[in-house]
DNA sequence: CGGTGGACTATTTTT
DNA sequence: TAGTCCACCG
């Protein structure tokens, strides 16, 4: 048999991770040591060596992306597609699970997700009706509590509700259950847990799912939470062929439940556990990877890791202390536009990595300024918009009556005369009949003198639209269906008349959910028993989309650093590393929050391959105050000599910013060749006048407008500049 | 019902 | 500063 193709490819580390004998693996993967490569021909080297089938396999990462793209080179591998593999998200999976078994999971057969929007919205009708106090109890904790009672596989019940603290959010939670319950609705978390439950209650189901899952692989595992660990341990069970992948030092999602312990508990759960580590770095230069390990060695509690590779030194880390975001903007773009236009790189081998979304903007005004093409990732993503979320809840409630939350949401949108006090009405009639609000209403509408004429005229209207469409669109294809809603529900004349100019972008966006709507039906492989409708809905919960749609020409890449996570790029500028920002100031007083940012800071360093250029701004604008910085801790751990100092700071900037007490190796005051205004010539693009320099020495670059091309970066040591 | 203005808040985010 | 949310008013 020949499987060269799985294994010469792969380092000796890596080929020892594939070829590892059944039974318990744990693999720590590194940034950039090929992990990816490693689970995706462990999963081919299963079948093609060990003889097991496609079918026998669970492969189970975090995000829609990363399981495209483990299935993609999983049957690229073996020379197979839509295979019966079972290759998904935790989420994704347990939806599956639970849409096949919703008898013993206790759920109706047409149960729909909620997303996290639409869990907040639950969890404020519920606070409204138990009358809990917004102010004393946000909203938005509430439902963070909830959320991590369910990663952590605790109910209501579970909860010690003689502390009168914990007591209140139990009930809390309790009601938003039953609220739930009633609805029909499940959350992200709810998935979750519900499979746990389901497969703990029937154990026949168990055991089916045991054996057929003979080979369980997990990327990212550093990432899981309670209830995902709960998940993996009971479909796995004691005898599994378990595969796990993941880096303790790239753990940045503690804040969301992430337990890293998982990795060491899955370790001592598993005794006979095979450790092996991924080393070698195929990504970065030898300084980036120095920076990087030197970095992460501050951390404690870690399981021991180093990064090495044969690759070349590279160029040193640069470093620019701003004056302030502005100046740190234009120098980043000018720094940018000079790899692009005088180096060649493409703008999407570049990266501007920030801490917190907030920090884009300045950046974005600077390219779009210059014209540059650049791409923020994070933000609304297409699902998640109010206007698409109004003709799914159409579509919510034509499939499923008792869905409240989509009641709530469509009752009045486009405005048709259904007021608060009638929505009050059938929220009390709901409550005391402990029916869902369809059935109030209905209840309420046909009950004369149970309301006043016009809002009962007004509320029949809509039961009527919704029953009719119901009625007239049940056998229609799905972007059809959609259609006719949108135009008899006159949601679309709605969101047209909007009077701004987004209204157009709005009804792009609906005619883009058209399109979605009918390309998920033709391509879309729906599993067996779902009906085309509940499977589009809980698609359009469970993969939100991407937040631009199109827009895939060569563009900067702007993203917050956990974004970048698993991403690399030739060019990475790491931007607004001040104390209190990066770390953040919320982060800094628990060690243990301090780490994470640590890690974080880890992830941002070891994004890049080539060239790693990092800024901080001894001055910044934030929220509305002007706030003095000083230079992260995180550039203060680096090893100086891998860090080159870059300063403007010929001249004119400013007083009192040459010397700043964060500056590396005591900022040494740069001697010039050049002043700035000078006339210089070039032997290649003739006279120009200098207007900026940085550095010192041949590293320094200076920036020269030249008469007849514009301004130009050169490097001081190459460009052989004359005075004029 | 929709529009306005004051209060409040401001890490990270996938599913 | 800027964006969101909500209460109140016409």
């Amino acid at each position: 048999m020949d499987v060269s193709d799985l294994i010469d490819p792969l380092n000796d580390a890596q080929r020892e991770a594939v070829a590892a004998p059944l039974g318990r693996a744990l693999v720590l993967a590194g940034a950039g040591s090929g992990k990816t490569r490693v689970l995706t021909h462990r999963a081919a080297w299963l079948v093609r060596v060990e003889g097991t089938t496609p079918y026998n396999l669970l492969a189970v990462t975090f995000t829609n992306k990363a399981a495209a793209e483990m299935r993609g080179r999983i049957e690229r591998l073996l020379g197979i597609s839509g295979s019966g593999m079972w290759v998904g998200t935790f989420h994704g999976l347990s939806h599956r699970l639970l849409r096949l078994h919703w008898k013993e999971a206790g759920l109706p057969q047409g149960f729909q997700i909620l997303d996290s929007e639409d869990q907040r919205r639950l969890v404020k009708r519920v606070m409204r009706d138990l009358e809990v106090d917004e102010n004393r109890w946000p909203v938005r904790q509430l439902q963070g509590f909830i959320n991590a009672r369910k990663d952590a596989g605790e109910r209501p019940d579970d909860l010690d509700s003689n502390d009168p603290y914990t007591g209140q959010m139990a009930r809390v939670y309790a009601a938003y259950e039953a609220a739930c319950r009633s609805a029909g609705v499940v959350d992200f978390a709810e998935l979750m847990l519900r499979t746990v439950e389901m497969l703990q209650n029937h154990l026949e189901l168990l055991g089916h799912y045991r054996r057929r899952f003979a080979h369980v692989l997990v990327d990212e595992f550093q990432d899981t939470n309670g209830i995902q660990y709960q998940w993996l341990k009971l479909l796995a069970g004691p005898e599994a062929d378990v595969f796990i992948v993941g880096d303790d030092d790239q753990s940045i999602y503690g804040w969301r439940g992430a337990r890293v312990e998982n990795l060491q508990r899955f370790r001592s759960d598993y005794s006979d556990t095979r450790v092996l580590r991924l080393e070698q770095n195929y990504r970065s230069t030898s300084t980036i990877l120095e920076a990087a390990n030197a970095l992460i060695a501050l951390n404690s509690d870690r399981l021991g890791k180093k990064l090495w590779t044969e690759g070349e030194q590279g160029d040193p880390i640069a470093l620019y202390a701003a004056f302030n975001e502005q100046d740190e903007a234009r120098f980043v773009i000018e720094r940018l536009v000079s790899l692009i236009d005088d180096q060649g790189l493409a703008r999407s081998d570049v990266a501007i990595l920030y801490r917190s979304n907030a920090q884009s903007r300045t950046f974005e005004e600077a390219l779009l300024s210059r014209r540059i093409p650049y791409r923020v990732y994070g933000g609304l993503r297409f699902f998640e918009r109010a206007e698409i979320k109004d003709a799914l809840a159409y579509l919510r409630l034509i499939a499923n009556r008792d869905d409240s939350a989509a009641l709530e949401r469509v009752i009045n949108t486009p405005t048709r005369g259904i007021g608060n006090r009638t929505l009050e009405a059938i929220r009390l009639a709901a409550r005391e009949q402990d029916v869902s609000l369809w059935r109030a209403a209905s209840g309420l509408f046909a009950s004369h003198g149970a309301l006043p004429a016009r809002a009962a005229n007004a509320l029949g209207a809509f039961l009527g639209l919704i029953d009719r469409l119901a009625a007239e669109t049940a056998d229609m294809a799905l972007a059809d269906q959609l259609e006719t809603v949108l135009d008899r529900s006159s949601l679309r004349a709605h969101v047209g008349k909007d009077r701004s100019e987004r209204a157009q972008d709005k009804l792009e966006n609906l005619d883009e959910l058209i399109t979605a709507a009918r390309n998920f039906q033709q391509d879309a492989q729906i599993d067996e028993g779902m009906d085309p409708l509940t499977a589009f809905l809980s698609h359009a919960a469970l993969e939100a989309g991407e937040g631009q749609a199109g827009a895939w020409e060569d563009c900067v890449q702007l993203m917050t650093l956990h974004s970048a996570k698993g991403l690399e790029f030739p060019v990475v500028f790491l931007v607004g590393l001040e104390e209190g920002l990066f770390p953040h100031r919320m982060s800094v007083e628990e060690p243990g929050r301090l780490e994470e940012e640590r890690r974080l800071a880890y992830v941002g360093i070891t994004r890049a391959r080539q060239q790693l250029v990092m800024t901080y701004a001894e001055r910044r604008r934030l929220h509305g105050r002007d706030e003095f910085g000083i230079a992260s801790r995180f550039i203060r751990e680096l090893p100086p000599e891998l860090v080159d100092e870059v300063r403007a700071r010929f001249s004119v900037t400013g007083p009192g910013v040459a010397a700043s007490q964060g500056g590396m190796a005591g900022a040494v005051a740069p001697e010039a060749e050049f002043g700035l205004g000078e006339r210089v010539q070039h032997s290649r693009f003739g006279e120009g006048v200098v207007l900026d320099c940085e550095g010192n020495g041949p590293n320094a670059r200076i920036q020269v407008n030249f008469d007849a091309v514009g301004a130009k970066w050169l490097v001081a040591a190459y460009a052989n500049l004359e005075r004029v």
